[in-house]
Parts: C-alpha cells; sequence; structure tokens
DNA sequence: GTCTTCGATGATCAGGATGCGCATGGATGT
DNA sequence: ACATCCATGCGCATCCTGATCATCGAAGAC
C-alpha cells in the first residue's frame, strides 16, 4: 500500500513511517496541512493518517476539502488526542473513515488501514483477467491452475495492471505507483521488473496476457479483447 | 444529486440518508422491493442504494426488472452483508454498477455514488465513424472486425480525424496536433504518416474514408457524406 | 472544352534514433 | 546465505524522418 501521513509532530511521523515501511508499505509525510493537501491531490494514496491538530490547515479542513474534490476517494484515519477530541468529532462528522486515539500501538494502526484499504477495494478484492487472478487478502496469484512467484514490487505492478485493465497503464502511471515520488535514476529497473512480470504471467502459455504498448506503457488482456 | 435508498432496516436507512442530506444530497426512502421499484420507475434519481436482501421483492431480481425498463439508464449500488453474498453476486452480476459489503464507512459510500454518478455522465471513450473504431481506453482500432495495427504517430493523427470528423482537419492542425510547436523541417513526415495511416484504414477496404482535401488537409467520412 | 503547366500530394525506401527485451552482476537489507 | 532490487550493456524491434521519384489536381491559355 501507499500511504501518507499528515503529521506535525516529527518523531511521531517518523515513528509511524519506519513501523510502516518495516511492514512493505510505501510512505510519504506531509508536516503540515497544505503540503499534506498538495501530496494527496496529487498522488494516488491507498490511505492517509491524518492528525486531527495541525498548523496551518487543520484535519476536519483538510477531510472536508479532500472529499470536496471530485477525484478518486481515499480513505482516511484521523488521528485524535484526547477522547473528547473524538466525540466531538464524531458529531461532527467531517468524512473520515476511521478515528484513533492517542496513544495508540502500531500493529492496530496498520490493522486498520489494511481494514479500511480492503474496504476501498471491496468489490475488487479478488481481482481477475481472463484466467489470471489475485487475491488482495492473501496476495497470492494464478494463472489458471498454476500458482505465480512474484515478488512485492511484482505483485502491485500486477495489481496495477489489473485494475486498469483492459486499458493501458503509461510507464509514468506504474513508476509513479510503484515508487511514488522517488523513483530509480534510469527506467531499466522497470523494464527489468516487467521482464520478471512476463515470465511468470505469460511463461508456458499460449495466450499471452502483458502486452507492450510502444512508447506509452503496458496493458494487461487477452490479445483480441476490446 | 436526488438518490434512492432502499433499504428495509430502518435504523441503518436513517444513518445512510442523515449523512447523505448532511453533505447536501436530496434522498427518498423505500422500506421494501415493491415500493423502491415503483419509486424508480416514477422519479429519476442520479443514483440508487439498494439492499441485497428485501422483503418481498429481493435486490437482485429489482435489478434485473429495473434494467430491463427501456426507460434511462440508473447507477445501482448494491449493498451486501456478506463476502459471501457478494462473491455470488459478482458471479450472478445481475447489472449493479457497484458492490458494498457491509459495515462500510459513510464517506466511501458518498464517494462511490459520486463516482457511479460521475461515470454515468462521463466523456464517450470509444470514438466511432462509420465502421471504424477507437478506444481511446485500450488504445486499440478496429475497421469493422479487422484490427488496426498503428504507430503511436498514427494512433493521435487517428483521434485527431475522428474527433474532426466529418470536418477537415488542416495541415497546421494536423501538425500542431502532433508535434506541438516543435514540427519536423519538412512536411514529409506528415505525408508519410497519412500513407501509413491511409494503408492501415483504407486498404482491402471498397469503402474509403480517409479523403484528402486538395491544398487544405485532410477528412475522415464516408464518401457521400457532407 | 481541352491542354498545359506547376505546385501539391502520394508512394516507397533506407538510415538513424529511440524504445524495449533480456541476461548478468553487484548492492542492499534480512 | 538468501531474496530482492537495480544498474549496465548488448542486441533487436519499432518508429521517425528525410530524400527521391511518381502522380494528381487546380488554374490559366488557347
Amino acid at each position: 500500500m501507499r500511504i501518507l501521513i499528515i503529521e506535525d509532530n516529527a518523531d511521531l511521523a517518523a515513528n509511524i513511517g519506519e513501523f510502516l515501511e518495516g511492514r512493505g508499505e510505501i510512505v510519504d509525510y506531509a508536516g503540515d496541512g497544505i503540503s499534506g493537501l498538495h501530496l494527496a491531490v496529487i498522488n494516488s494514496y491507498d490511505a492517509i493518517v491524518l492528525d486531527l491538530s495541525l498548523p496551518g490547515l487543520d484535519g476536519l479542513e483538510l477531510c472536508r476539502r479532500l472529499r470536496a474534490e471530485e477525484s478518486r476517494y481515499v480513505p482516511i484515519l484521523m488521528l485524535t488526542s484526547r477522547d473528547t477530541e473524538r466525540d466531538k468529532l464524531l458529531g461532527f462528522d467531517m468524512g473520515a473513515d476511521d478515528y484513533l486515539t492517542k496513544p495508540f500501538s502500531l500493529p492496530e494502526l496498520l490493522a486498520r488501514l489494511r481494514a479500511m484499504a480492503r474496504r476501498a477495494h471491496a468489490p475488487q478484492s479478488l481481482l481477475q483477467v481472463a484466467d489470471l487472478e489475485l487475491n488482495l487478502r492473501t496476495l497470492i496469484a494464478r494463472r489458471g491452475e498454476r500458482r505465480l512467484e512474484l515478488s512485492p514490487i511484482g505483485r502491485r505492478m500486477l495489481e496495477k495492471l489489473m485494475r486498469a485493465s483492459p486499458a493501458v497503464v503509461s510507464r509514468a502511471d506504474m513508476v509513479n505507483a510503484i515508487w511514488g515520488d522517488d523513483p530509480p535514476d534510469s527506467d531499466a529497473a522497470l523494464r527489468t521488473h516487467i521482464h520478471a512480470l512476463r515470465a511468470a504471467v505469460d511463461q508456458n502459455n499460449p495466450v499471452k496476457l502483458l502486452h507492450t504498448m510502444h512508447g506509452i506503457g503496458y496493458r494487461l488482456a487477452v490479445d483480441d479483447a476490446i
């Protein structure tokens, strides 16, 4: 998952971030509301951790503005300092999906983030394209009866491609989905991973699913599909 | 937006309704399938929230009957109680546009409703001229049943021509559409690409679509059209 | 009306640029 | 030690371009 942390307490943000990164998530940070909103609009996150009290633009206002955007829906988990704040929040209900009162345990934070993200994708928690399927809960991918061995990056690429299918995923979108703001220097890395993914998906199968759109990107679909 | 909620659980319906009204939406209620279907046919909603399990007429059946109507298409979001129910749904696919498994977050429900409504009014991503079509999402072009092999520049030229059809696209416009501010030195490049595009589109077909307007530009249309 | 003329366009091809697949080895973290 | 990731280098495929020659069409001369 790609997660945005909006939190002005640098120590807390670092704590959360290190923990999440240790569990294989990709984390971006924002120290204030303005830059947080900006990042949230620019990029596409699977979930946002948002502190209620922020300098500049507070959590409630940020939430409201983000929901006002007609763009993609992003699950938001709000952090509050005291129970009283939280109760007040529930009355207001500015559009957060879940709440957590400090102090909290990091494993619980992660669990809630995953639950939110899973619900957000609920109808598609089993992605299917032709005889290829990816279970987002177990993270197991299959092509027919054969189970595919994928690296974490390979899985994310596959997920991105399957969600977009049968549309094309541009190289830029793919790079952004995998590495976010910090892509590797050359684009050779993407080529290498595509190569590995293609080997996993299409090897030993006459029906090819992963197609290259020269100069544009990649596309996952049965060849003659629309 | 005007939204219809068909849900027999009065508490849940009230919850959803209050939330949506708090966000400025207009909400109608139905407590069972029969009255829900009636309301849906009489009025014109931007979206419908439909519980799968209903007394009298269940969600699937209601969905089917509503789709059988020759009237306006209404986006339907189906609520299901358990993942198992949802899996069954995916198999049946009775025409709902989206699914949400209880429990769900209200902001997400709203986001999905808005997304559905927006999608219902989405700009056409399939361009058509006679039996020629170009899918802008998959970037696949067809002439009848035959699939066309196009280069990136060929695709952009075709898109430009199809959008303009049946009007003429001047050479200057075409050059600008493809290369922008940095056109090639000679106009030979454009001629070459037009040649390639003509070969792809009109070869082996008595009905020619790509016409040259001498001294003006190019035009994509059936010969005898205006 | 017909012919002539010349600029505009079509057809074709080869060289060069670019994009991409693929194999390999080193770097990194666990 | 192992998996994973990423950079390098090579070779192939595709694409783009410019050159050249053939053809077409509009406009004026007769």
